[in-house]
DNA sequence: GCTTATTTTGACCAACTGGTAAAACCCACG
DNA sequence: CGTGGGTTTTACCAGTTGGTCAAAATAAGC
């Protein structure tokens, strides 16, 4: 039997807050390896005994931070609505993605750690929560495909295709700004207009 | 002054290349940081002071490693031919680059793991030897869309793209087995169609 | 077969890292 | 205004990590 949860006090409430905020933007830009604890407490502004007394372990709070982000992360996707019009459901899809891109880097720097390394702290979650939703609006792609409202291609790839064309301006954003000619360069103007063009393109009947 | 460079013996010879690659793998697995020396010396069948005998430090075997892949990295993108057709060139481009996610998917997740961080050792590479060639390529693609022959698209974002998709497979590689149902599954056959579909659409004038 | 240069090893170290314990502190509440 | 809970700090620890060093073992050249 558990003590029944004592209420959460202001000061938890707003320490818990920073402490997952400054853990974002060490584990996003170091990995969960090459974080250090002692890092996180010092961008939240505390000692480490302190932030230890809020998380029980590093690992706690890494875990707290994945899975509070992977509801948000697919709220795009959820948002695929089978009786939209085909075709500007998926640019829609495509702009929300590119948007959580730009306003959210460090949320798909996280994930992208994450999964390059073997997702050894999520893979549960990718083949059930994501892969159920991804073949549950794959089908509905399939649909849209076979009464001829848009061109044929593979549901499957076409999602894996947006995830990687959007996802590709938060996680290789040094290699697009190096490429572009300067931290001052805002791709992601031309990136929409671009992303825009492929997909009507290729989906246009 | 230094000495002349010894010749260089055969066990030298053998060894540096079996550091490398257990290097390789450990590193594309686990980043710089989430690699260890131990690990690296195990995996080359060596122990540590040993390694440490034939490179200075665990940094001089990253950038070693870096160094050595760039180049091969790169021989895709260079392949692209202004003489050539189009559209086959491109195609080609993307093929080629599909099929080294596929053999060389470790490689991959060495530089993704090195970019997504930042690329700290690697940054005057991106900006120098990297933004050239992708100009100087851009300027082909450009003068292909002013000639008619390809549908009009941002070069730049086009190159993106074609890194995006491509390394995708490689480098999210857990993500997509996930999502389609099992390590089992091969992608790269749907890949290389969906994507010659792709961008053919894109770009058929 | 002997000598020399190369390679390998075992013992070691200082810095760092995640985490703990207990005392000191602070703040709301009666 | 004091007391009991929540909060913060100081001091500390054990394990890991990158790296060194001198001695031992091996290979190469003559």
């Amino acid at each position: 039997m558990q003590q029944p949860a004592r209420t959460t006090t202001r000061i938890q409430r707003k320490n818990t807050a920073v402490i997952l905020e400054a853990a974002l933007e060490v584990f996003s830009a170091h990995g969960f390896r090459g974080a250090t604890v002692d890092q996180i407490a010092q961008a939240a502004g505390l000692s480490k005994p302190n932030l230890l007394y809020y998380f029980p372990s590093k690992e706690a709070i890494h875990t707290a931070l994945l899975d509070g982000l992977m509801e948000t992360w697919l709220d795009p996707l959820r948002a695929l609505d089978e009786d939209g019009d085909p075709l500007a459901e998926i640019l829609g899809y495509v702009r929300r993605k590119l948007e959580m891109s730009r306003d959210y880097p460090r949320e798909s720097r996280l994930f992208a750690n994450e999964i390059i390394q073997g997702a050894p702290r999520i893979g549960p979650a990718l083949s059930g929560e994501l892969k159920q939703l991804v073949d549950e609006k794959a089908e509905i792609i399939h649909r849209w495909i076979a009464d001829g409202k848009i061109a044929p291609v593979n549901p499957h790839h076409l999602i894996f295709s947006i995830w990687a064309l959007t996802q590709h301006y938060a996680d290789f954003d040094v290699q697009v700004h190096a490429v572009l000619g300067g931290p001052e360069i805002d791709p992601y103007p031309e990136a929409g207009a671009y992303l825009d063009t492929l997909f009507t393109r290729m989906l246009t009947p």
